[in-house]
RNA sequence: GGGCGGUUAGCUCAGCGGGAGAGCACUACCUUGACAUGGUAGGGGCCAUAGGUUCGAUCCCUAUACCGCCCACCA
């Protein structure tokens, strides 16, 4: 017998449990079957379990289920990123509270530190992913910084500088001053701020006269190397080719025209410094001006400033070089300003340095236009489709992408430097660049370069030392020549970025790359689509020559119950885990599922999962009731031969409740789907069938009664598998508890039910009908108020053969779920009737003395004005020659059978109203 | 500045050319042998505004307003 509730915490993990020791998620054991194949987007292995990611994993899952009970083998391949940046700020900060430094421990100590850290709390979100009841691969887990995903990483790198996509560069690249790396531009976010537009005179050489330019970074102006004014502007146009004096240092500056210069922005004169702004950078390249450097990589004033400045950081500099103006008399005046600043997406609290240094990029143009071309070629679709124009817009304006950090948590870039072969070129001391995947190639390719034996050095300082003493000399016959191993690491989303088949066995030939590449689809969020999605799409046609999967959905974003953002500063984070403790998972992926329209987000709160939760018990109970009737699934039982009217209505209801809800997960359309599922568990199956039952229970005949087990049973396993991809665990445990021999199977890998009814629009029919009538009935007399208790009689009146005959089989049902003490024909309607009109009779209630005339007039009263409302409508239209003229045929006929049917309803309710004055 | 969404019941959202829907909330009644995490019956909407297309517009088009997001933008 089951409980009177159901307790998710007590079956969660068991049923967890038997689906790990079942197989039943490991792909590979359906050799012969399709596949089916999902990439999880691996979430940070040292994170937690957000919203997000409940709803991404719980509609991977949908998708995985259904798929794997339709007899697909199913591939869902999870996994975790190693995610640089953060993990790496992480264990720096729990080293900073142990009074330890990342410096000080050195490279290869910090990052067994990683990984003590990545072990410790690595399990964590894998763990909550099995809470949730993802029914992933689980056997073939990945992370991305795995042996054979590094091997992944190398040659992909490797291969793309050889083919000259990958190169270095000297420019201007987002700097991160605290963390000391570069970022790419999509790890940058303007953030406005509040801040001061400075306006500042320069001296004009051998005059008394000033140019004035506006500001909000005083403390660059250390680095100006030009003012730049519009060619057009006529304000300036005698001063271009002059040269200002930069205050503070007294540097001489000239004074040119550009087109950049914006006369209606500022005084019209803007400041050029070039080393520290990136349209000042392309200006200065024009212009061929030099470029000063005026900040260290931890964004304190350098050398190169005079030294009162020197070593100040930007927000003090800036202060100090305001005040110095002031003193001066230079400063002409500063007022408010709102203007945006680039911040590290991250913390939002970094301001990012443009800052000149020399880092690895990735030419992706051409990996972009095949991007662009397999989405437009359809190869890979979006759903819905408006985000490829997302995808399109970045993808066709794409920049190269800086790929190097200077972090030591992630894939160490595989280049090796050597000294200038020829010694006395000037190339310094890392002259040449050996890229390979192993360190054995690299020693190879560079012994074969110089034609000596090599050493390898990791630290830069003994690197120099070793190098240091043989330039523009002969070198040694004994010496063997140093090679130093590049630092820098490579962004996480480069790895990220091969997910889809460095995670299948790439670059080996593995077989399954051969079965599950191209992957079906990829469910994610619109937050990534630059990030990753372009990124995989890229890569994967470049090495694969596929596209790596051939669905993109894109789904909402998560929001709370107000609508806001979620993040841990404002601390409106709803952990999905905390919901999962107290209304259970498959409350939560339901109620995912549900919210998962078509709009941009949706909002997820306690009071909606608390919904979930409560049609979860709802199932429950309803499982029970079948127990309690003995309703045990028959083995053999044929749906289609039932031939109890009412059982062949809940087939024919069944059949179509599963071709909705199959028709909506394949259209991904997942709320779709856990609504037409709702709707027949809760509208149909427990309102209705379940109701109807109970009299045939209680003293229907043999026959009908075993015909009627049977079905519900049935009707209830088909229930369970249908909820099964959306409520696994609750499912699971019914499909078990409500068997008297044991099932073939777990629901896990049942069969997607497939249901062939027909011939059932008689009893259909009949069904409507009855429940019409009792509703009818329900609501007459909630209005009339007849207590719930009591019982009252009813009469049909004006009914044909037809719905004399439905009521007669149907009697005890009416009786029992309307509350009657008689049910029958009759041919006029007594004294003292509340009536109502079905169908082609008239329904009457004889209440006698209970009955209040005036309200039941009042009630059939606005029922026919209703009706008259509608009547007139239709004959507006009918009425209205361009309609009749224009319309389509089957149109006008719906109308003019509608417009019939509420006459004929017209005209009973007046007749009903006529009989209420006799 | 460029682009993309949204505006439908008190709230959260479906619907998207032929009579306005769901869940939650609300009201009334009901401890009826599955279920009060429940049942029954209800109330509640000029479908943002203004034009247009159409026989017909919540739905298509064009503007407007407001809300939100993305990209670009540090004078």
């Amino acid at each position: 017998m089951l409980d009177k509730t159901f307790n998710p915490q007590d079956v969660e993990k068991r049923i967890a449990a038997q689906w790990q020791a079942s197989g039943a998620f490991a792909c590979g054991n359906r050799p012969e079957a399709e596949a089916f194949s999902i990439v999880i987007p691996p979430p940070n292995v040292t994170g937690r379990l957000h919203i997000g990611h409940a709803l991404n994993n719980s509609l991977q899952d949908i998708l995985a289920r259904f798929e794997r009970m339709r007899g697909k083998d199913v591939l869902w391949q999870p996994g975790t990123d190693h995610a640089g940046i953060a993990t790496q700020l992480i264990v720096e900060r729990q080293l900073a509270e142990r009074q330890m430094s990342r410096i000080g421990l050195g490279r290869e100590k910090f990052l067994e530190e990683v990984w003590k850290w990545k072990a410790e709390s690595g399990g964590a979100i894998v763990e909550q992913q099995h809470r949730l009841g993802a029914s992933a691969d689980w056997s073939r887990e990945r992370f991305t910084m795995d042996e054979g995903l590094s091997r992944a990483v190398l040659k992909v790198f490797v291969e793309l500088y050889k083919q000259g996509l990958i190169y270095k560069d000297k420019r201007l690249v987002n700097w991160d001053p605290r963390l000391q790396t570069a970022v790419s531009d999509l790890e940058v976010e303007s953030l406005e701020i509040k801040g001061t537009l400075w306006h500042v005179k320069y001296p004009i050489e051998d005059s008394d006269r000033f140019i004035t330019v506006a500001t909000t970074r005083p403390e660059t102006m250390l680095g100006d190397t030009a003012v730049a004014v519009h060619p057009d502007d006529e304000r300036y146009r005698a001063l271009v080719g002059k040269t200002a004096i930069l205050p503070l240092t007294g540097r001489p500056i000239p004074i040119i025209a550009d087109e950049y210069s914006d006369p209606e922005k500022g005084t019209g004169a803007v400041k050029i410094t070039p080393g520290h702004d990136f349209n000042d950078f392309e200006v200065g390249k024009r212009h061929k001006l030099p470029l000063i450097n005026i900040i260290n990589k931890d964004g304190t004033l350098n050398n190169d400033v005079p030294a009162p400045y020197r070593g100040l950081s930007r927000e003090a500099a800036r202060k100090k070089i305001v005040a110095d103006l002031e003193a001066a008399g230079l400063l002409e005046k500063s007022e408010p300003i709102t203007h945006a600043v680039p911040h590290d997406e991250k913390t939002k609290t970094v301001v990012l340095e443009p800052f000149l240094t020399e880092q690895w990029y990735l030419n992706v143009q051409p990996l972009a236009d095949k991007a662009i071309a397999a989405v437009e070629k359809g190869e890979t679709k979006f759903v819905p489709e408006n985000w490829a124009n997302v995808y399109f817009g970045w993808l066709k304006n794409i920049r190269p992408w800086c790929i190097s950090r200077q972090l030591w948590w992630g894939h160490q870039i595989p280049v090796w430097y050597g000294p200038a072969k020829e010694y006395r070129s000037s190339g310094g001391e890392r002259a040449s660049i050996f890229a390979e995947e192993t360190q054995d190639a690299a020693r190879k390719a560079a012994e074969d370069y110089y034609g000596r034996p090599v050493e390898f050095f990791s630290d830069e300082m003994e690197y120099k030392r070793a190098v240091s003493p043989y330039y523009q000399q002969p070198w040694p016959a004994d010496w063997r020549i140093p090679l130093l191993r590049e630092a820098d690491v490579l962004d996480t989303w480069f790895s990220s970025a091969l997910w889809p088949f460095s995670t299948l066995g790439w670059p080996d030939k593995a077989a399954e790359l051969e079965r599950y590449y191209p992957t079906n689809v990829l469910v994610t969020g619109f937050d990534i689509i630059f990030f990753w999605v372009a990124r995989m799409m890229m890569m994967g046609i470049h090495f694969l020559g596929q596209v790596p999967f051939k669905t993109v959905l894109i789904h909402n974003r998560v929001l709370d119950e107000q609508g806001a953002k979620m993040s841990k500063t404002k601390g409106n984070v709803v952990d999905p885990i905390t919901l999962i403790d107290e209304f259970g998972a498959d409350a939560l992926r339901f109620t995912l599922a549900q919210a998962a329209g078509q709009s941009r987000d949706m909002r997820i709160g306690p009071t909606r999962v608390e919904a979930g939760r409560n049609f979860a018990t709802k199932l429950w109970n309803t499982s029970r009731f079948c127990e309690m009737n003995g309703c045990v699934t028959v083995p053999g039982f044929e749906p289609g031969r039932v031939r109890e009217t009412v059982n062949q209505w809940i087939v024919a209801e069944t059949a179509q409740a599963v071709a909705d809800v199959t028709a909506a997960i394949e259209a991904l359309r997942f709320n779709d789907a856990a609504n037409a599922a709702y709707h027949f568990v809760y509208d149909i199956f427990c309102d209705w069938y379940v109701e109807i039952t109970k009299p045939i229970f209680q003293s229907g005949s043999n026959a009908a009664q075993a015909e009627t087990r049977a079905t519900t049973a049935w009707a209830r396993d088909q229930i369970l598998k249908l909820l099964h991809p959306f409520m696994p665990f609750i499912t699971e445990e019914l499909w078990a508890a409500t068997a008297t021999t044991p099932r073939d199977s777990l629901l896990v890998v049942a069969h997607w039910p497939s249901i062939k009814a027909q011939g059932a629009e008689a009893a259909s029919a009949e069904m409507h009908w009855v429940i019409e009538l009792i509703k009818g009935v329900r609501s007459v007399r909630s209005e009339m108020n007849v207590p719930a208790g009591a019982k009252i009689p009813l009469v049909l009146t004006g009914a044909d053969m037809i719905a004399k005959e439905r009521m007669a089989r149907n009697k005890d049902v009416i009786m029992t779920l309307a509350r009657l003490t008689q049910a029958d024909p009759a041919d006029s309607i007594p004294k003292g009737s509340a009536q109502f009109v079905l169908g082609e009779a008239v329904v009457a209630l004889p209440l006698g003395d209970v009955i209040d005339f005036a309200k039941e007039r009042a009630r059939l009263e606005k029922e026919l004005k209703k009706t008259q409302g509608e009547i007139d409508r239709f004959d507006a239209k009918l009425l209205n020659e361009q309609f009749v003229a224009k319309a389509p045929e089957e149109v006008l006929a719906e109308q003019r059978e509608k417009r019939t049917e509420a006459a004929a309803l017209a005209a009973r309710l007046g007749d009903a109203i006529g009989r209420l004055q006799n």
